[in-house]
DNA sequence: CAGAATAGTAAACAGTGTTTATCATGTCAA
DNA sequence: TTGACATGATAAACACTGTTTACTATTCTG
């Protein structure tokens, strides 16, 4: 009964080429320059037959997405364990950042773009796949800070720590992809901009007593990354 | 020789026209749902009469972004000269927090999508306008307050300051534009949020002894502003 | 070996923003 | 007043989208 497993291994294969067709396009080009004639064309198929492994092209774009961030997130996990919470939170940060500013198309579809009312119920689960949930893993860091008393005392609520420390960086690096080339605006370097948003958020947080690094923890781990 | 102004009369009567019937369609269903051809077939001219007034759709929705935000900021304009300038600049805020809450589609169009190269000369200029450059505004308010020594003493670049306190509030709108109805995270609820950052940073930069403002100043301009 | 399931395709469908060629009309100088 | 001209408006087409349908082969399975 090897054969269903070697369909699904073609299937598998089959779906991959499509999405490697596309990857190009999107990282270079964004959303709308990837049309299923293009894709199509590049893999020799018809652009029918695309939506036998996918649903439709926003599907297909979302899935090639999440694998890439996934796979980002992924190179990042392994320094986790060396650094203490405060550290891993700092690393965290930063190499959330570079993601965003290194794959723009990338952040902007999956972090700036609504999504569809849902009606389809296979995406929760998906979801609940610890690797892809980025955000999961993020609270859970936080919650590790919480219980070590890395913050002030009245600050309880991992969720409210979580969604303003990620709202403050998605500010500096969303605003960059839509409006950096803005003329009207003056910029200050991006980079700089997110490290002192960083820092002032979690200097407003820090319990007193408790030290904040020095910097340089961050760069290391976006470094090993690259 | 009354006849060309009657004509520029006119001619900016259906320029308005055809604003005001996508209007309603932008706001309520987004960019997407404007279509030049219902444009069109609601003021009841043929489509191609469109290009007659407006470059293309990108224009035109552009155009009546900026009128509604700007006419929604300057609502907000006469309660400025009553505050202190730190007052001034968290009641700023406020009010462009709910101008994102109230007016999400606008608010995607104008913050969240990257305008294309510009190529053209003539929007710089259009920009130099102080009514419609909210940024030029909110940038001064953050240089009165830098003046008058509300901000810490090393703090005296106020394109960083009014940067970084734009990308804080803006991360908590548009991920909550974008994210907003994600099932995947257990969203606090937004305004508190928005609150939070916005007095992390600000308390964060405040010069020792300057005392923070109690709340409900930005409420009150707000509910001006409805 | 018959039948079901699947991969793949050509062609069309229903939209989109946009351009072109053409017509009508109101303006203005000769 | 008339002829030239600029302008407003239009019908029709263009060049694309994403997507669906009807129809082939091919391959596996009871």
């Amino acid at each position: 009964m090897g054969v269903s497993e070697r369909r699904a291994r073609e299937r598998e294969e089959m779906r991959s080429r499509i999405l490697e067709a596309a990857r190009n396009l999107f990282a270079s080009e964004g959303y709308d320059a990837v049309t299923l004639r293009k894709v199509a064309d590049c893999i020799e198929y018809c652009p029918a037959t695309i939506y036998k492994y996918f649903a439709d092209k926003d599907e297909m774009v979302r899935a090639l997405c999440e694998e890439d961030i996934a796979a980002m997130m992924a190179t990042f996990r392994p320094s986790m364990t060396k650094l203490n919470p405060l550290e891993r939170l700092i690393s965290f940060g930063g190499a959330y950042i570079e993601m965003g500013l290194e794959q723009p198309n990338h952040y902007r579809l999956m972090f700036m773009t609504p999504l569809l009312p849902p009606d389809d119920v296979l995406r929760a689960e998906k979801h609940a796949d610890p690797d892809s949930d980025s955000y999961g893993l993020f609270r859970s860091v936080v919650q590790t800070c919480i219980d070590t008393g890395v913050f002030r005392e009245e600050l309880t609520d991992a969720e409210l720590i979580a969604q303003t420390l990620w709202a403050g960086l998605h500010g500096v690096i969303s605003l960059h992809i839509a409006l950096g080339a803005d003329p009207n605006v003056v910029w200050r370097p991006v980079r700089e901009r997110a490290q002192y948003l960083h820092d002032l958020m979690l200097r407003g947080m820090l319990r007193e007593g408790v030290e904040y690094p020095p910097r340089g923890i961050e760069t290391e781990s976006a470094l090993t990354a690259m």
